[in-house]
DNA sequence: CCGCGGGCCTGAGAGC
DNA sequence: TGCTCTCAGGCCCGCG
């Protein structure tokens, strides 16, 4: 499920119960999530305060008064809840799941706040890892991600460069974590439309013979950036697992364009069609994006 | 370097 | 109701 703008929302949400706050305690539920836990995962998480609650790509990172710094995926359906002992002051102020849902609480952590953080993860492909702040640059899951869409490098001239003599399409190339990291297939599609410029595309034709961005690049740079900030305000897209770390549905799916819009209209008076891209579903206009 | 298929998991929805 | 099938927001691997 989530991509940048619901992992950012994610993160919005648990600042004000992480940052400043002391983990009392950390429970994995279960040995592993996608990979098996650390043997000393939670030792190095009990009694840390959180000095920080940072974003890179799809990673949410906590930096601990240790050194130390949590690394967290949340796979296609990981979300975080913040729980809280029901007060007569605050009541119902957190959403709380039932039944079948908390089964797949995999980790808790019990914050000096006073709350409980909860990460849920149904199909069990996000993951968590300590690491040492000192080891970031060595560290395997980290490296070879490529700029931040929203940060201050990250403009036509790189895209351009990274695209420069690839031999595959936009699609793919935005899709690639190296190329631009956080996009996903939900933004990538939306991006795409945006900028008018078709997913089978070659990516090389961002730039021109110099490696130098073309107007492709300055529109798809725009248009990705475009998307990613409305999306962030919208509090993400909220289709099957995606929750606000409050409870709240997100609401930027109402503003799709293109994604999962097969059959309906565009407004440029053509169609949404969708088909299949290294193994994804690309959706599109055909009509207006060349 | 590239596309493709398969795998990791569970759950929702469609069709019968 | 319930079965079977397909598909899903991510990412990794091996193959050709």
């Amino acid at each position: 499920m989530p991509e940048l703008p619901e992992v950012e929302t994610v993160r919005r949400g648990l600042q004000p119960v992480m940052e400043g706050s002391k983990i009392l305690k950390a429970e994995a539920r279960r040995k592993d999530l996608r990979f098996p836990f650390q043997k000393d995962f939670t030792a190095r998480l009990d009694g840390q305060v959180v000095t920080g609650l940072g974003r890179r790509a799809k990673y949410l990172m906590a930096d601990l008064a240790s050194g130390d710094v949590l690394l967290m995926h949340l796979g296609m359906s990981g979300s975080f809840r913040i729980q809280k002992l029901e007060t007569a002051h605050a009541p119902g102020q957190f959403h709380h799941p039932r039944g079948k849902d908390t089964a797949h609480d995999h980790v808790v952590f019990h914050m000096s706040s006073g709350a409980d953080i909860v990460f849920n993860d149904p199909r069990r492909f996000g993951y968590m890892k300590v690491i040492a702040r000192h080891a970031i640059e060595e560290e395997p899951l980290l490296r070879g991600l490529g700029p931040e869409p929203l940060g201050n490098e990250f403009d036509a001239a790189l895209l351009a460069a990274a695209c420069a003599g690839k031999k595959t399409t936009l699609k793919a190339a935005l899709l690639d974590q190296r190329v631009v990291a956080g996009l996903g297939n939900i933004y990538v599609c939306e991006a795409l439309y945006r900028a008018h410029l078709s997913p089978r595309r070659q990516a090389s034709t961002l730039a021109n013979r110099k490696s130098e961005p073309t107007e492709l690049a300055r529109r798809l740079v725009d248009a990705i950036h475009a998307v990613l900030n409305e999306a962030i305000r919208a509090g993400g897209s909220s289709l099957r697992d995606h929750r606000q770390a409050n409870g709240d549905l997100g609401y930027f799916q109402h503003a799709f364009k293109v994604y999962d819009r097969e059959g309906e209209p565009c407004g440029c008076g053509g169609v949404v069609r969708r088909f299949t891209q290294n193994g994804r579903s690309t959706f599109w206009c055909p009509k207006c994006q060349k």
